[in-house]
DNA sequence: TGACAAACCGAGGAAAAGTTCGTATACTAG
DNA sequence: CTAGTATACGAACTTTTCCTCGGTTTGTCA
């Protein structure tokens, strides 16, 4: 935890801490309700109830904003998926099995919105890529290693396609997990 | 097909359609290869070697144009989807029924990058919803008919439930068709 | 409490993208 | 051929968004 690239400026005092936090929150808000691209770092300076001055006291740009919520969140899964990843798991029942990785990552979806917002954004803007990538990436690796715990026999490049697939899939549906049909 | 509301004047001669098309499968290209925010209306004019003046005689905005472009895959899929509905899919064995869906499905995304582009920028952003909401929305009524006729007891609210799952599903993965893992 | 630094602020300059509009050129019908 | 219309064009204007900057307020600590 050194000097992360995405701060201009390490606070110093409590209320420095509380700004970025504030911050944080507001733009993963910002980003779940319109997108990454139409945010606005005005959006999400309001959202925050601060100056839009505060917000590049703090971070350099809008990326970097998303590039810090990015790391939280990938943080996040790493600590999520230590809690899950046990060595019983390679032997427990399908069913249980999927429930014990699905339960918590779906509950982790469903509190914390603008971590869908900043995942999903990864597909359709190669340009954008390289910020949710690591979220994917990251869970990518995770389930690989899953994979080749539970069926051994699986070579390398098949766990990774394999979870390439489950990754995509769970990511496809995760937002229809907990409510009604949208369709009218 | 009256004036549709995308268009800001409807041509009259043979050239004005030859640039509108030209126009249309630049736009294409532009999103597939940048995403639907980075792509610029100056991008697309160079693309489609004409002036920008020329677009806007043509298409009053940048949506316009995406929302244009929608519309021509949606009457695409509604094409493609007569070809494949009919009575004998009801009965043929599941896997048969599988790929005689995918199979045409994977082949027009394959020719036509620009759909998957438009189509998954659906997601994250709310904003630009409408237009591919539309795509997904015709393929998720097609699909449930699907369902519906071959599980005769789904009442209708389960169709489309689990015409949004296979759709969310066919979309997460068609990416993946045809190429080997991304990861390296 | 005085001095220094951290945090706060928002008007406005700069850059990028969107769009207009007057003029020039190419068709077409009579 | 000619008059009238459709199309083509791109410089310039408008709008939007990003980000800086200098000055003000708040907090800390000796």
């Amino acid at each position: 935890m050194t000097k992360p690239t995405t701060m201009r400026r390490l606070p110093r005092q409590a209320r420095g801490e509380q700004r970025i936090a504030a911050i944080l929150q507001a733009a993963a808000q910002v980003f779940y309700e319109v997108g990454f691209d139409a945010a606005t770092t005005d959006m999400i300076a309001k959202q925050a109830h601060t100056a839009i001055g505060s917000l590049y006291d703090f971070f350099s740009n809008k990326e970097a904003i998303a590039q810090r919520l990015s790391e939280q969140f990938c943080e996040d899964m790493r600590v999520l998926f230590e809690g899950i990843l046990t060595d019983e798991l390679a032997q427990v029942p399908l069913s249980q099995f999927i429930d014990d990785i699905l339960d918590p990552l779906v509950q982790y979806h469903q509190t914390h919105p603008g971590f869908r917002a900043l995942w999903l954004q990864s597909q359709g803007d190669p340009r954008l890529a390289p910020i949710p990538q690591d979220l994917t990436e990251v869970l990518t690796r995770k389930t690989a290693w899953i994979f080749a715990r539970r069926y051994p026999k699986l070579d390398e490049a098949a766990a990774l396609r394999l979870s390439q697939i489950c990754i995509r899939t769970v990511q496809a549906l995760l937002p229809l997990a907990g409510d009604g049909p949208v369709l009218d």
